[in-house]
DNA sequence: CTGAAAGCGCTTACAG
DNA sequence: CTGAAAGCGCTTACAG
């Protein structure tokens, strides 16, 4: 059996209440008490029982991070960056895979596990608005990526609507002429997929090009394969693009990929844009030109957000951040 | 407040233990008392306190996986297996990052966390096989990674010896008669390495091929940045290198884009080999060839015997099990 | 098959 | 500044 609390006051010959005081650093108790309590808690090897504090107080110190998948660059950086801004506010961080699915994402919404954990950051695929609005659970919650427009939750993303354009302006910019998107979701809700989509067709406009539906090509999923699926569909047209905006960096990297394989130039022939700044980009040849979302604002704003939810000190209604972001040009796209 | 097993109780007009035995499946119980607890249950929206439950049976339930950094694919992968793995058994996993140093995982090794988890699965960098011996703590651990010779824990790792050898051996079965190494880590700890240059070391002897220290590269870390610096120096050398083994995918991507950068054909000047078998290797230009472990067996492994000790079903002695690996040829040494 | 009661190891008013 | 006692919400022998 582990020392408990009674084990250590009876050697220090005190109440556990101060062993308990000593513990969490009350101030008020005097040198020579907390000396004696403090070498009790040595000789034993004490450490407390973090379960027992947890029931008697209602708080765990654990906050949950729920993102589709770990392997995906962008929430594995993600992930990084939570763990340590949580550990440096003293929490510990449980993570929760989804897959991106809706049924994963509501068992997330309905807390399972919201008994055992003090809050939940969660950046879902697949929740409608509708939702998120019916959740009934009353554990602190951070949504992360989407944009919920007037939802009751706190939120933190960036503008992909913006993102997107700034993208897609950056490859007309250096003379592409028929611009390609790669990474649409129409069904279902994917309101990521949808801004940048929006956001593609809004530049598409803005420069005067005709929008055509046969250069935008669906994902069903983010990962380089489907990127290079996608990028032989373009190859296969009667008139391929000249330029590629893909809706993250995985997919990208599938597209530069399959036009390597085919022996295609870039960025002379096509020039490709990704979104994320994964690492992978930076190394790839030809390094891949993406949109770089402040992922250390993101990740530190969030868990801010909901330690002040979870502290109460958080306002009333919904807050919402737009973390900046910034287009970093690379070889993909320098001609 | 939410409802809770009192609540349940007088609605359903039995004793909590009734209720509890429902809650837990508990098979003797009379279908027609199930019903009316059942529905009692759903109509309070009552959920079990997973706290109160773990303070009380001594199980949370949670196990901790802690690895060096989890924007690492190889890890990345991993706690996506073994968060995958644990939830088919029913487990929760929460995520430690130590960063590799010895420090941090000392904090792990001390079981700062171990009242709170069932069991950890660790993945240590930095630690001697002293500290793994000195540990008090009698949370069930298993190693991962490393082998700790005749260390008290169970271990799933695969044999690195071999796979460096087999690696090595691949890259003078195509012609390379220089070959260097990236990734090497003298000073401290470092068994991985260790065990990989020994590897590329018995390879050399076996094909008669000269030592060469100047072909030996460490790396601080297991980064692209590490393998492209790696790679820059290795190129500087008077007689640079027809082959590289590097230790793990990332060194290898870094080395790529290094060569890339200098003009320089892979494979025809140099051929590059990799360790771990990350995604993306597969859609890098020219694609890597790489040692695979078998990831899925190395979590499922590592879970079950986890949760083989925590039961009590394991048997007294360490267990360890060497997971399989191939080599995967792709471009990077296609020639 | 079901009930009444103790207790897991803490924290926290309440006294003093 | 410190102590005695209640109670967080469960599970688990112990009875019946």
């Amino acid at each position: 059996m582990p020392p408990k609390l009674r084990d250590v006051a009876e050697r220090a010959g005190v109440s556990v209440k101060t062993v308990s005081n000593v513990v969490n650093g009350y101030v008020h108790v005097k040198d020579a008490t907390r000396d004696r309590v403090q070498r009790a808690i040595d000789e034993l090897g004490y450490r407390p029982n973090l379960t027992a504090r947890s029931l008697r107080s209602g708080r765990s110190g654990v906050l949950a991070l729920a993102v589709p998948e770990l392997d995906v660059p962008y929430f594995a950086e993600l992930a990084r960056l939570v763990v340590e801004t949580a550990a440096d506010r003293g929490y510990t961080v449980v993570i929760d895979q989804t897959g991106g699915g809706r049924e994963q994402e509501m068992v997330v919404l309905k807390g399972i596990r919201s008994h055992f954990v003090d809050g939940v950051l969660f950046s879902p695929l697949a929740l409608s608005a509708a939702d998120l609005r019916a959740r009934t659970d009353r554990a602190p919650l951070v949504l992360l990526g989407e944009r919920a427009p007037r939802g009751p939750d706190d939120h933190v993303g960036i503008d992909n609507v913006r993102a997107a354009r700034d993208a897609t302006e950056h490859l007309v910019a250096i003379g592409c002429r028929r611009i390609a998107a790669i990474g649409a979701q129409t069904g279902g809700p994917g309101a990521t997929a949808r801004q940048r989509l929006s956001g593609y067709r809004a530049s598409l406009t803005e420069a005067g090009l005709p929008y055509d539906p046969d250069l935008v090509v669906p994902a069903r999923s983010f990962h380089r394969a489907d990127g290079f699926a996608a990028m032989a569909a373009l190859l296969a047209l009667p008139d391929p693009p000249d330029g590629v905006f893909c809706f993250n960096d995985p997919l990208a990297l599938g597209a530069l990929r399959c036009l390597a394989t085919r022996g295609i130039r870039v960025p002379q022939d096509v020039a490709v844009v990704g979104f994320d700044d994964a690492e992978d980009g930076r190394y790839s040849t030809p390094s891949l030109s993406t949109i770089a979302p402040d992922k250390p604002t993101i990740a530190t704003t969030a868990v801010d957000f909901l330690l002040a939810r979870i502290d109460g000190t958080a306002p009333t209604g919904p807050r919402r951040t737009t973390a900046p972001h910034t287009l970093v040009p690379r070889e993909s796209t320098d001609r």
